[in-house]
DNA sequence: ATTATCTATAGATCTATAGATAATGC
DNA sequence: ATTATCTATAGATCTATAGATAATGC
């Protein structure tokens, strides 16, 4: 699972700090960052606005330590990683729709501009395509079917896995993403043939 | 082209409305829905906030019009398309970054809760999905490869389409879109080999 | 006459700053 | 002493309503 407790002991303030964090998180996936107010945020760890303006100076500032905090890719960039556990990965998301739905909701809002999170998704993305063809390149070799390699066919492995997050939040009884996922894998997985080079 | 005007003859105040619906589909792709404020919008027509909302009594109904517009679906779904018309459709979005940023934002907002645009979208995902896999059908008969079947399939040529958007919006350098989605197409293309039923 | 647009404004928010008070940690 | 939290409030917005004026269409 893509966890990690970082210390043993937090000082009180860590602990805040985290708690607010949570709460963040819960209150983007029901609104977006823009829709987000500090305010309802505080209300949900018992404080004033103001208040939590003490932990962190600005809206922004909390917006960092959310993307800082765990965001999905976490887990993934290990070569090492096969693809039974990028399908693990993706049941384990189907179990948490909250962070899914956080993430999600920020990714649509960090392409438009000015984004406080837009250059963190574009760095991330880029980060997560390398990552994925090297899984890729560990997983089937150089030679993938349809005549792709690792590298041209990170993008679409990434591209199933979000664009099915959103199909997925939208209508979760009829789409199973999980399954779907493992079909896109089947697709990756096929025999390439013979080289045709 | 995914275009089509409707009546030859327009009163001036539908002419208006449409320099309405044009100016908030720009104002949405730089700032989302949540994000776009009538007085944006009204400033981009060279109208005062309240003259706007002579035309469109509340800021819903605006959005309302816009999702009607012109979504980027309207010309998918018919069974006899084939593939490669899906190809060139990505080709043309790929010439219309405004047009997508508008609706990738907006998707991204509609799985928060209590969007006005999300009840849109799960519809429009749904027939998405039964139209792709008509088009499949059409395209690949029954059989895909790694056993699948167009209605499997069809989650994940949504799911390709929309998360290379993301990518593509966030880094265009970086991804070739129409590149990617024939790659894509590349691998439903693959010989599913003999029945192993 | 009807439609389009404007001025004025109510009533909610929102982020952020200033400065006071309460709680905690040496 | 330092940290956490609160009250008060400035200064911007935002959507929407009310009612007046200007423009257009018979």
């Amino acid at each position: 699972m893509p966890y990690g407790d970082a210390m043993a002991t937090r000082t009180r303030s860590e602990e805040r700090r985290a708690e607010i964090v949570r709460a963040a998180l819960d209150v983007i996936a029901e609104r977006g960052y823009r829709g987000a107010s500090l305010a309802a945020v505080a209300e949900r760890v018992g404080l004033t606005q103001q208040g939590l303006l003490h932990h962190f100076p600005t809206k922004e500032a909390l917006l960092v330590a959310v993307l800082k905090e765990r965001d999905q890719w976490d887990a993934v960039p290990d070569s090492r990683w096969r693809a039974d556990l990028l399908a693990s990965l993706v049941e384990y998301n189907a179990m948490r729709p909250g962070i899914i739905q956080t993430f999600s909701a920020l990714l649509g809002e960090s392409v438009t501009e000015g984004h406080p999170a837009r250059e963190f998704f574009t760095e991330r993305y880029g980060a997560v395509r390398a990552s994925m063809a090297s899984v890729l390149r560990a997983e089937y070799g150089e030679r993938l079917p349809g005549g792709l390699t690792p590298e041209r066919a990170a993008p679409l492995l990434v591209a199933v896995m979000d664009g099915l997050q959103y199909q997925w939040l939208l209508d979760p009884e009829s789409v199973d993403m999980p399954a779907a996922f493992r079909d896109f894998l089947a697709l990756l997985g096929e025999d390439p043939g013979p080289d045709g080079a």
